[in-house]
DNA sequence: CATCGATGTTGAG
DNA sequence: TCAACCTCGATGG
């Protein structure tokens, strides 16, 4: 379940970790065979991410395409390091053990991002079996796809997309997605979404979870990003004035960063990275709105909404963002 | 143990 | 609009 900023991470350890090296791919799960071999022995060239969807490019000028979709996720394992950026911002990252694969994960760790899982406890426990002392480790339940370069092991499991496309096809696919705030920083990118916005007479909830509006939001980020805009979820496009149009892009440009930073959703200012890490904060407790129907709204108490609109959980406040 | 549901998208009807 | 896809943690017996 991983909104764009899980993305982001997932490309980041790619670029860094990946890129520049040769890649064994393989499909343990047979499923993707054919398109693992069309990869395989070839060296990653680039790793990019827009919006939800990563793209890795091969020397033979072919291209990996994943969409984690609601269950997909990366785990890494081996030579998995920090980057400077991450180390500086984030405190709470993974242990390392002596061989260099990381414990201790949890949601959107650096050694499974993507859906909330305890993949590293499962390694534990073959550890205890003593199968850890191998690299690269057996793969472990479903793995559509097995990258591995000398140090580096990343598996992909219950991915929506997992598709081998030629330069021209990545260029398709990414012109279908709206603008990325990390990707295209620029205003052009802020204008583009501003304008769409202000055209369109769809709801402005179901605009944000628009892909080719704007890439990367998912349900978690839509309903606090309109929640801290005090905005009603269904107020069309077109009645918002420009100027919360473009409040809503740069609060969206500024949550991402947070969450690629620290691979947290943190939605509410204030807290800090270990109030959110706690075992004590509970999903509902991270939020302001998002999964919180029936409970007082954090600012004036009354009952946090829940609507279903287009086939996804919409929550809100009726007071605060009537 | 079985069942549910999830930070998502696609395509059939 | 809705089922299908795919995985697994959470929840309920």
């Amino acid at each position: 379940m991983p909104e764009g900023h899980s993305v982001h991470r997932i490309a980041r350890q790619f670029a860094l970790h990946f890129v520049g090296h040769q890649v064994a791919a393989s499909s343990p799960q047979g499923r993707f065979a054919a398109g693992a071999q069309r990869i395989d022995g070839h060296v990653m060239t680039a790793a990019k991410a827009v919006g939800k969807q990563m793209f890795l490019e091969f020397d033979n000028h072919l291209w990996l395409r994943v969409h984690l979709g609601i269950y997909g996720a990366w785990d890494f394992a081996g030579d998995i390091t920090a980057d400077a950026t991450m180390a500086s911002s984030n405190g709470r990252m993974g242990q390392t053990n002596q061989r260099g694969t990381v414990v201790g994960a949890h949601e959107d760790s650096l050694a499974s991002i993507g859906a909330p899982r305890r993949t590293r406890l499962r390694m534990a426990e073959q550890e205890v079996e003593g199968t850890l002392d191998t690299f690269p480790p057996p793969p472990i339940g479903a793995v559509r796809v097995r990258l591995l370069t000398d140090a580096t092991c990343a598996d992909l499991r219950g991915p929506t997309a997992c598709d081998i496309l030629l330069p021209e096809e990545v260029q398709i696919a990414i012109d279908k997605l709206g603008p990325d705030p990390i990707l295209d920083p620029g205003k052009a990118a802020e204008d583009r979404f501003v304008a769409t916005v202000l055209r369109k007479p769809t709801p402005i909830c179901l605009l944000l979870m628009d892909q080719s509006v704007v890439a990367g939001i998912g349900n978690v980020y839509r309903a606090e990003l309109l929640f801290r805009a005090r905005l009603n979820p269904h107020t069309p496009g077109r009645e918002l004035s420009e100027t919360t149009v473009r409040a809503l892009w740069k609060d969206w440009t500024k949550l991402l960063r947070i969450g690629v930073e620290t691979g947290q959703m943190m939605t509410m200012d204030g807290l800090s990275p270990e109030a959110y890490d706690g075992a004590m904060a509970s999903r509902a407790d991270r939020h302001w709105v998002y999964h919180r129907a029936g409970e007082p709204c954090r600012v004036c108490g009354t009952p946090i909404v829940l609507e279903e609109i287009g086939g996804r959980k919409l929550y809100y406040c009726p007071k605060d963002q009537a």
